[in-house]
RNA sequence: GGGCGAAUGGCGGAACUGGUAGACGCGUUGGACUCAAAAUCCAAUAGUAGCAAUACUGUGAGAGUUCGAUUCUCUCUUUGCCCA
């Protein structure tokens, strides 16, 4: 028998179904549409197994529906703006359009090479002229619309990158990418107003009900939206200040108010410009980061207005104002009042400047004579020493108590307040979209006019600058429009935007004038599946929402809110580490394992430390190039390990021997499929019995898979492929009868092939050429067996398993119970109670003792 | 510290709305084929006792609801992720 040539025949269908053009798509307004969407990758150099994993998971969706008879839209594209391409160039003196179109290039035919059911006439590179053209329209629409705009602000700056950095770019206070320490400093930079979305974001939400519970989660703490209360304090002091605002959530700990801190860019911050002291003081809070964790973790450090603000429930109450480090200008309004018995950040800093600390909840638990002592109580309680407060249950029933009287005394009003802070889209690089407007001398903004995009990123620049080499570009900068000489923008969107709306390109990706057509995003859009990583969950998919919301704000012509209907994030590729003995991390195929035990391939006596399994990175060297699987053990292997191992949500351990074993069942199918041929051959066309056994087999397993294919379960579906496989080679040896053994073969390889699409198709087209392939239904009353399996307990202990009748009825089944050896000696001498009885399943019998 | 999730054989993992726990795969063991090995095929494989039929124990720990709990509720432990 000839073995299964896995070369030939995956690079054979794969011409066909490109040559064919298979799955190029095309609107059909009969047809109804499906929308599948994986994240698009970075054209970092090559593909790894976290693309093969997204890939495949993808791909047996998009080739499931296809069968089901959708109209499937399965496009695939490249983000391709930003800074390794920048990095790369500079290090090996390239051009980084020319690296990553060349990246493009080896990832392209990476991915064709795993069979994927991609329509590549879609395919669209972000940092392309004729996809950040459009990008650049938005930008420009958005202007108009007031939701970009520019300020100055404190940014993340990442000193190693010589960039900004989004917040969520900013990791254990260093920057994602370099690891550098993340400063403070003050910039000039675009903004999106996604916090103008915040609600809405929130809202929608709601609706998103194919979504993870997770990911929603992420995005609601994010957005962050807390309700509080705004107080105007009273102050007296030196400076011709009467009034200081506050934000803040727990307005019913005001008698323990100790001291009001206000941020050191509050306008009131203006007195001190000419305070050296003032100025060292902010100098030193330049240098803890902007995000909340840096704060949180920070020492706490403040600086002396000399206004002494008065409490607005005791007039009698004065305390001092700070200038200090943990408040931030751009939540609330720069100024919170300290509390230190019930805020340990206020704890820290009341603890070391000695201002009094009052307790003014106790726990549940703990009379009135509770004392904070050590660390602050945030928990909930009962509010004491707090005048007419005093029992209130904290914090929701104290909290709008407090804000109802507040409010009557018009001291203070009711207040939401988001986290969210607005989109800082600046970069200060090249390699990334342009923004398209300049500037008179005077700074004035001129957007450049839509005739005059795109904008392009000038070519052949030197890249060895500090900063942004755009900057250096003085020719390129210099730009007249309508007769005013002007200076370009130098600053790059973030690559974020880039990836904000590719999925509506995809719906139009030729078209020229605008970034798509209407008609053509009406039938494709929304994307129906995306799916990928969870790492996006926050960024990437906020700013996606939010993008479409900006698009579609004050625009007739587009009303798109919520881009992905479904979302699913799959979990990582895993491997173990390894190290030799000099910490130096090793390749899986640098180690080899001798008798239990790991040591290093060119030297058997080095031992090999092994740690722990790990998400596959370069880093860590515990990497598994999927091309070199591909090429040994062909790509229908690759995707049915990729599945098998784990659910498609969690983490899949990488294993050579399961990989190895995925190949082997792929031959083993082939040896099935050629007997079942042989056999279909062979059968005699008058032999019109029917097979019951294979019947209701092929029922129950196109049932399953179908079922699973539907709920993700893509493990239980590799499951299926061998109980399948074990069911036909028993079937086969057993030497039934043949009549209905093509029809039936074919349901279940037909149900085979969105997992081995490759294999599948030369199997079809080896038994029968024209068969129309789609997916097989089932017939639901075939699912349940003749014979019953009964389940017999006695006092809820299983006793017995039965083979009996199906819809036997309980007084029969009782009868033939008592026949049984084994439940009739548990009967001797027992009374009946009760029998609980569930039809086609199971009996119960409740003795007495 | 807060939020969300997870815990099932040696391992990865199955188990529909509470109804036969351990599907399927890996590994391991034994056997067949072979001069031998690889490959392939067959069989066994939660633990304990037993030749066996079978019995007892068993889904992180403890309680509860129920005729019946891996599944529902509460408490705890460990662990992962996100936010701080």
């Amino acid at each position: 028998m000839s073995r299964y040539n896995f070369k030939l025949t995956e690079k054979k269908w794969q011409n066909y179904w490109e040559n064919n053009n298979i799955f190029n798509s095309k609107i059909d307004s009969k047809k109804r549409k499906y929308y599948c969407l994986e994240m698009f990758p970075y054209p970092s150099g090559k593909i790894h197994m976290g693309h093969v994993r997204n890939y495949t998971i993808g791909d047996v969706l998009s080739r499931y529906k296809i069968l089901k008879g959708f109209n499937v839209l399965h496009p695939m594209g490249w983000d391709a703006f930003g800074m390794p391409a920048e990095n790369a160039a500079r290090e090996n003196n390239l051009d980084p359009k020319d690296w990553t179109n060349s990246n493009i290039s080896t990832m392209k035919s990476q991915l064709k090479k795993l069979g994927l059911s991609i329509d590549w006439d879609r395919e669209i590179s972000t940092c392309s002229e004729e996809y950040y053209k459009h990008q650049q329209t938005f930008f420009l629409e958005l202007l108009e619309k007031n939701l970009v705009y520019r300020k100055e602000n404190y940014v993340n700056w990442d000193p190693v990158d010589q960039t900004v950095l989004a917040n969520e770019q900013v990791i254990d206070g260093k920057g994602w990418r370099s690891g550098a320490i993340v400063e403070r400093k003050k910039l000039n930079q675009w903004f999106f107003k996604i916090s103008k979305f915040s609600q809405e974001l929130l809202d929608g939400l709601e609706e998103l009900d194919k979504w993870p519970n997770k990911v929603k989660t992420m995005q609601k703490n994010w957005i962050g939206k807390s309700f509080g209360c705004e107080i105007e304090f009273e102050v007296e002091g030196d400076l011709p200040v009467k009034k200081i605002k506050c934000f803040t959530t727990r307005p019913d700990t005001l008698f323990g108010f100790s001291f009001l801190a206000i941020s050191v860019d509050h306008e009131i911050s203006n007195f001190f410009e000419n305070d050296n002291e003032f100025l060292k003081f902010k100098e030193a809070c330049s240098k803890t980061g902007t995000t909340e964790e840096a704060i949180a973790v920070g020492e706490k450090i403040g600086f002396k207005t000399g206004l002494m603000a008065i409490n607005p429930l005791n007039k009698n109450e004065k305390v001092p104002v700070y200038f200090a480090n943990f408040v931030l200008m751009d939540y609330g309004f720069g100024a919170v009042f300290g509390c230190p018995a019930h805020d340990q950040r206020d704890f820290e800093f009341a603890t070391k400047y000695n201002l009094q600390i009052k307790t003014v909840v106790r726990p549940h638990d703990k009379d009135d004579n509770f004392k904070v002592d050590g660390e602050a109580y945030a928990g909930p309680g009962i509010l004491i020493n707090s005048n007419f407060l005093d029992g209130l249950d904290a914090p929701v029933n104290s909290v709008l108590e407090t804000i109802k009287i507040l409010e009557e005394k018009k001291i203070g009003k009711k207040k939401i307040n988001y986290r969210l802070k607005d989109w800082g889209v600046s970069r200060q690089r090249y390699w990334g979209c342009p923004i398209p407007v300049a500037y008179d001398e005077k700074g004035k903004v001129y957007p450049i006019p839509k005739s005059m995009l795109p904008v392009k990123l000038p070519e052949n620049i030197n890249l060895n600058v500090k900063g942004n080499p755009l900057d250096e570009q003085n020719d390129w900068k210099e730009i007249i429009v309508n007769g005013k000489k002007l200076q370009r923008e130098t600053d790059t969107l973030d690559t974020f935007v880039c990836s904000s709306w590719y999925y509506v390109r995809f719906c139009s990706p030729n078209e020229i004038d605008y970034g798509f057509k209407k008609n053509e995003i009406d039938y494709w859009m929304p994307v129906d599946q995306y799916i990928g990583g969870v790492e996006h969950a926050i960024l990437h998919l906020l700013y996606s929402r939010f993008f479409m919301r900006a698009l579609s704000y004050e625009n007739k012509n587009f009303d798109i809110k919520e881009p992905f209907k479904s979302l699913f994030t799959q979990g990582m590729v895993c491997h173990e580490t390894y190290k030799d003995q000099n910490n130096n991390w090793l390749t899986p195929d640098e180690v080899v394992k001798i008798e239990n035990k790991y040591v290093k391939k060119n030297n058997p006596n080095e031992t090999v430390i092994v740690g722990p399994s790990e998400s596959m990175s370069k880093s860590k060297k515990n990497v598994i190039d999927p091309e070199y699987i591909i090429e040994n053990y062909g790509a229908d292997a690759v995707r049915l390990f990729i599945l098998s191992d784990s659910p498609p949500e969690k983490d899949v351990q990488w294993s050579e021997q399961g990989m190895i074993s995925s190949y082997k069942f792929i031959q083993k199918l082939w040896t099935l499929h050629l007997n079942i041929k042989d056999k279909i051959l062979s059968g005699k066309s008058d032999d019109k019995r029917e097979d019951k056994d294979l019947k209701k087999f092929t029922n129950q397993i196109v049932s399953k898979i179908t079922n699973n294919l539907e709920k993700f379960n893509y493990n239980v579906i590799i499951a299926n492929m061998y109980e399948s496989y074990n069911f036909l080679i028993n079937y086969i040896k057993e030497n039934k009868k043949t009549f209905d053994l093509k029809e039936n073969y074919l349901k279940i390889l037909i149900c085979f092939s969105p997992v081995i699409p490759h294999f599948v198709n030369e199997c079809l087209s080896d038994i029968d050429e024209t068969i129309n392939v789609s997916w097989p239904d089932y017939d639901p009353t075939l699912l349940e067996n003749e014979d019953i399996n009964f389940v017999v307990q006695l006092n809820g202990k299983k006793r017995a398993l039965l083979k009996v009748k199906k819809d036997i009825e309980k007084k029969h089944l009782l009868e033939v119970l008592m026949k049984d050896n084994n439940i009739e000696k548990y009967l001797k001498g027992k009374k009946i109670e009760k029998v609980i009885f569930i039809k086609n399943k199971l009996i119960n019998i409740l003795l007495n003792a």
